[in-house]
RNA sequence: GGGCCGGUAGAUCAGCGGUAGAUCGCCUGCUUUGCAAGCAGGAGGCCUCGGGUUCAAAUCCCGACCGGUCCA
């Protein structure tokens, strides 16, 4: 089944007149009202027409389109405010890149309902996969609002579908924003993502493409019957209309500007342009290399300086060739710098830091290539600075700007860069100076292993060694080769039967003892109707204990959840329908719940000493100790780690109340925001909050105690740094921590006995200790060494015939004949003997340098009658036997 | 999450099976002393840690730890 067999058909357009039409370049179908039109509008089967002939109304700012977008929906729609871009509801994505993803997977799988019904909103997206072409297309951007109009149509609830959906959409376009219908297309062009996919238009106007409308009504199945984009689909119960408006690109139409970025980014470019350089600055050539762009696909920056180059020197905007690369690669850092700084000031409203992996790569990245365009356009202010800038423009959408955090992960990354362009250059020079030149294969491991981009490399190379270096020009994929690697394969899962096991520990979670019904049993697994045993989840480790089952006591090894039901391990087969009592190990599970609410008192707590940047990103429960990773520059400081272990002190000696509350996921996120989702995300339509009042609250599925007097005591343990920009806190609450301070304390007790001293000097004793050992040892090392020389200095010489041979003789131990073999070695004598006799053994050691020392250690050996081992230029013979320097020189002549 | 590179004197690095090196910095003396410096001498190393191979490991192999970097 194909998707486009009159499913776009709609009434709409039959009874506004439009034509539907096969585009003569591309084939695709597309509705039009202009019966001249015989291409689709999509570049490169049409270019732009809109440059420097706006079709729309008037100019609108970025600001003006997202106003104009809202208005016009607020009335039908349920307006919802920006997500964060980084979307901590859902683990498969790093960033925000489209609007739909803020209700994926759980609204689009039909589990929570949406936060409105149908709604419209603007949502700030990052998408860095195009990021080398920033600057040079003329339309690619790192950030930008998706703007929305979606609803949600469910088989009891419908709200609205594909008329609809377009007829707002060309309400909103002709009405709103004042464009001819009849420059308006509707193309038809499937889509997926996420695992959903469905027809859809793309909306064109003068060669741009301002808006895409999706009809979502199928989800990915292998066994299903349509095929988008080599996977195939089947239908689902939801309808879900995902709209997604280009923000950027309407107000770039509106503006008719030769590129977006003077539309969208104005202010940044005159800021960057007045505080640089730069002395010329002509926007208007560049109309012509933006057009070029569009139509060049895929890009090829080459080809389109070619194409533009004849006309801008007619137009006398350019002199050479070199002069038009030159205004390109300059005008193409200002709006990098531009653009990156906006991305940074999102990435960094929603606290990302960083580092080298993950989101935080992605702002790394962001931060490098901003500081190498700022090098390149000689741009003299702060990213700081512009950063602030985006802010003052945008502060409608993004709200928080946390200059504090800024300005630390701003000069931490500047530091870190210019660290690293200092040891690139000298890197550089000393692989060229060992080498004589560059390979490829060198510049791909300077770039892989240590960030050195092979231009840095080249420019170098020829400013210090006055040489030239070869930039293949297929480096990137190159790169990109190094890194393919197969998918691993995903390990099938078990099937269960879909059995619902009540949760007894949320009602109680003190219960110790229950009853319950076996409903199913196998392997040694079996489900029953409830329990109080806690599964694994959330970071908190399983329940363990016994059941007894007619009399007998089976243990329990461990329960963990499987959809809705709860499968308990056990030791020996309890056959179904068996009634069973089940007993929960107690003394592990307080402990458990102790750190459990431990975790959420820490996390509030490091969150208030080291900034709101803090976010978990990692948990391990246990009955001694537990472990909280979070995000954070770098240890934290002596004094900074007193100040959280005295706070969290204060926080239990205060008493304050644990609460935990259902709630309804839309209304919980209102309340809270997406800090809820630091432990994971629940399945369900209704949250689990679990609030430390005044100090956190977090979605959790854990058990917990009533009030945080109950931890009664938390120490910190150890602080880690298992990644960049993440700390691991290891800590003991409650009891576990009175038996780490009790086997502290007993340590310290041996350590006085065995130095004799008292508590207030340990400390010195020990640093004494440390220096005597050190002592002890340099002075062992000189001893052995002038003893290696005392025996070389005593060697006697042998006297062979042709031959320069000495003969060292005494009783070495196993070091000293270590050195005096190294030494041997080192003097090149061309042959040695080393001959030990100590109580317990008699060896002989052969140093050659010419001579075979094997062979000759063989002939001595079969003449004394001892065993021999070695190689051509060691040799040693041992066991019970004598000889002396007349016997090696007698039986070595007559060679 | 995966790959690659690295960890040697206070700093930057060389050595890559045979008794630990250079440059800068530091200390002492001399010379010139306006400064920069010059000359002579000296101190400073658990060669990240733990296993293995070897007569012998900073060096080769395996593993941990730490750092850097690229990709997703």
């Amino acid at each position: 089944m194909s998707l486009s067999t009159g499913e776009l058909d709609l009434e709409f357009f039959k009874q506004s007149g439009f034509q539907k039409k096969s585009c003569v370049s591309c084939g695709h179908y597309f509705w039009t009202l202009d019966s001249n039109r015989k291409t689709c509008g999509d570049p490169p089967c049409d270019s732009y027409t809109f440059i420097g002939n706006s079709p729309a109304n008037r100019q609108y700012t970025i600001k003006e389109v997202r106003s104009l977008f809202l208005d016009f929906f607020k009335g039908t729609h349920k307006i919802i405010g920006p997500y964060p871009v980084v979307p901590r509801w859902r683990d498969d994505v790093l960033l925000v890149n489209a609007s739909i993803y803020n209700f994926q997977p759980h609204v689009t799988s039909g589990r929570v309902s949406p936060p409105g019904n149908p709604l419209a909103m603007s949502q700030p997206s990052v998408r860095m996969l195009d990021t080398d072409l920033v600057g040079e297309t003329g339309r690619h951007l790192t950030s930008f609002e998706m703007m929305c109009h979606d609803s949600f149509n469910y088989k009891d609830k419908f709200v609205y579908w594909k008329e609809e959906t377009t007829k707002y959409c060309h309400k909103f376009l002709t009405e709103a924003m004042g464009i001819d219908p009849k420059l308006i297309s509707y193309k038809e062009k499937p889509w997926s993502g996420g695992g959903n996919g469905g027809n859809a238009f793309e909306v064109l106007i003068a060669g741009l493409e301002v808006a895409t409308l999706v009809f979502m009504d199928m989800v990915i199945d292998p066994e299903g019957t349509v095929e988008i984009d080599g996977n195939r689909y089947s239908k689902m119960d939801m309808m879900i209309v995902d709209t997604g408006y280009g923000l950027e690109r309407l107000a770039w139409l509106s503006n008719g500007t030769a590129t977006v970025y003077q539309a969208v980014l104005p202010y940044a470019i005159d800021h960057i342009v007045k505080n640089s350089s730069i002395r010329q600055w002509e926007p208007e050539s560049l109309a012509l290399l933006s057009r070029h762009s569009a139509e060049i696909e895929p890009f090829d920056r080459d080809t389109v300086l070619d194409r533009s180059f004849p006309e801008l020197k007619n137009k006398g905007l350019v002199n050479s060739r070199e002069e038009l690369e030159r205004q390109f690669d300059l005008a193409k850092a200002v709006y990098t710098i531009a653009d990156h700084t906006k991305t940074l000031m999102i990435l960094f409203s929603d606290y990302v830091i960083p580092s080298n992996v993950k989101v935080g790569y992605l702002a790394r990245l962001l931060i490098r290539r901003a500081l190498r365009a700022k090098a390149e356009c000689s741009y003299t202010g702060s990213l700081f600075d512009l950063i602030r800038l985006h802010h003052h423009h945008l502060k409608d959408v993004i709200h928080n700007f946390p200059e504090s955090f800024i300005l630390e992960a701003l000069s931490e990354e500047e530091r870190k860069y210019s660290e690293l362009e200092q040891k690139g250059e000298s890197l550089i020079l000393r692989t060229f100076d060992r080498k004589g030149s560059l390979s490829t294969e060198d510049l791909v491991t300077l770039y892989d292993s240590s960030g050195i981009i092979p231009e840095t490399a080249a420019r170098i190379v020829l400013e210090k060694r006055n040489a030239r270096i070869a930039i293949p020009g297929d480096f990137n994929s190159l790169i990109t080769l190094l890194h393919e690697k197969p998918e691993a394969a995903k390990k099938k899962a078990k099937n269960y039967p879909d059995i619902f096991t009540r949760p007894l520990y949320y009602d109680d979670t003190s219960i110790k003892e229950f009853n319950a019904l076996v409903l199913y049993s196998s392997e040694k697994e079996i489900i029953p109707n409830q329990t109080a045993f806690y599964p694994d989840g959330g970071g908190q480790p399983t329940d363990l204990g016994y059941f007894t089952y007619r009399g007998k006591r089976v243990e329990m090894l461990g329960a963990s959840r499987i959809g809705r039901s709860i499968v308990h391990k056990v030791e020996t087969e309890i056959p179904e329908h068996s009634r069973i009592i089940g007993h929960v190990d107690y003394f592990r599970r307080h402990r458990l719940m102790v750190h459990h609410s431990s975790t959420h008192l820490l996390l509030g707590v490091l969150r208030e000493v080291l900034g709101e940047h803090v976010w978990q990103s990692g948990v391990q429960k246990g009955v001694d100790r537990s472990r909280i990773d979070v995000t954070h520059f770098r240890k934290p400081s002596d004094s900074e780690m007193r100040q959280i272990e005295k706070k969290c002190l204060e926080y239990i000696t205060q008493g304050r109340a644990i609460a935990v509350r259902n709630m309804e996921w839309n209304k919980a996120i209102t309340k809270y925001g997406f800090r809820l989702f630091e432990g994971g995300v629940p399945e369900g339509n209704t949250i689990r909050v679990v609030e430390i009042d005044g100090v956190d609250a977090e979605g959790c599925g854990g058990t917990h105690l009533k009030n945080t007097s109950e931890i009664g005591f938390l120490k910190i343990l150890k602080v880690e740094t298992i990644q960049e920009g993440i700390q691991r806190f290891t800590f003991a609450s409650g009891e576990a921590a009175l038996d780490y301070v009790q086997e502290i304390y007993s340590n310290e007790q041996f350590i006085e006995s065995e130095l004799t001293t008292v508590p207030e000097k340990v400390v010195s004793s020990v640093s004494k200790l440390v220096e005597e050992n050190l002592e002890l040892r340099k002075g062992k090392e000189k001893h052995l060494k002038e003893k290696v020389e005392a025996a070389i200095a005593n060697a006697q010489p042998l006297h062979i015939p042709n031959t320069e041979s000495i003969f060292i003789e005494g009783s070495f131990g196993e070091d000293e004949m270590k050195g005096i073999i190294n030494a041997l070695f080192s003097l090149k004598k061309e042959l040695s003997f080393v001959l030990s006799r100590t109580t317990e053994s008699t060896e002989l050691r052969i140093v050659a340098s010419k001579d075979d020392a094997i062979s000759i250690g063989r002939k001595l050996a079969a003449r004394i009658g001892a065993s021999v081992e070695g190689n051509k230029r060691h040799a040693q013979l041992s066991g019970q036997f004598s000889i002396d320097k007349s016997l090696i020189r007698a039986i070595l002549d007559q060679r």
